[in-house]
DNA sequence: GCCTTTGTCAACCAACTGGTTGAATAACGT
DNA sequence: ACGTTATTCAACCAGTTGGTTGACAAAGGC
């Protein structure tokens, strides 16, 4: 219990936490950078940053008094690939073969702000 | 807030529904026969099923005094997709798309049996 | 040295989770 | 009609989650 999946999918569950990972895509954050966006108080940001840590998801390096916020595509991917097994039903196609292509064109990632209101 | 990708994740978070997952993957099951290989009870295993429904990632049929569980991978991809995006980093090359064409060859998932812990 | 900034810790709280049990519902076999 | 099988419902419980606040420690600026 508690295994690698388990932290990875319970922190990528809170939509607080995929929004600060949304965030560390663009740069490396301190803590309180993280923080400010949001309405809560820094203490629970702190919470959200170590859950993410515990996961692997991000990694967290303090220099001087700021600790700096990284993220970790690794333990994402782990998670990435067991889904993956799934979709091969599928998705065999060429229609996927040519999103691949769209995405390896893709060079900045500006569509990725918290999907969330396209339903 | 619980929208599509909350309900996913936090679905996916906890190991006996990913179990679930995998057996479904070789067929579709009845909810007894879900049950059978858990040590819990039958109505803690129609509750996880019931979250696994309302996440999208199994439907439910009832025929006859029978109520059928199917895999429905779609909200699998949905999540898997919005993961994807923190790949870029490491795989946009020649070795992904070559993976890529690697499945695209493969024309049965024969492949897939085994790549879980489930007994 | 002193004040400010950065971040965590500890205690607390309400809400949710994952399990239990026992009763209820619905369809089947005979 | 009756007992059996399949599944859910309702109430309950312990533990976890996601937030709050106030106190604290550590590093920097002046």
């Amino acid at each position: 219990m508690t295994d690698r999946l388990d932290l990875a999918f319970s922190a990528l569950a809170d939509p607080t936490r995929r929004a600060i990972l949304t965030m560390l895509l663009e740069d490396d954050m301190a803590v309180t950078d993280v923080a400010e966006p949001f309405q809560m108080s820094l203490a629970a940001i702190s919470k959200h940053l170590s859950i993410l840590t515990r996961a692997g998801l991000i990694s967290q390096e303090k220099r001087g008094r700021v600790k700096w916020c990284k993220l970790e595509p690794t333990a994402m991917k782990d998670a990435s690939v067991w889904m993956e097994s799934f979709g091969q039903f599928e998705v065999v196609n060429l229609d996927a073969f040519e999103r691949f292509l769209d995405d390896e064109l893709v060079d900045s990632p500006d569509n990725l702000t918290e999907q969330t209101d396209q339903a």
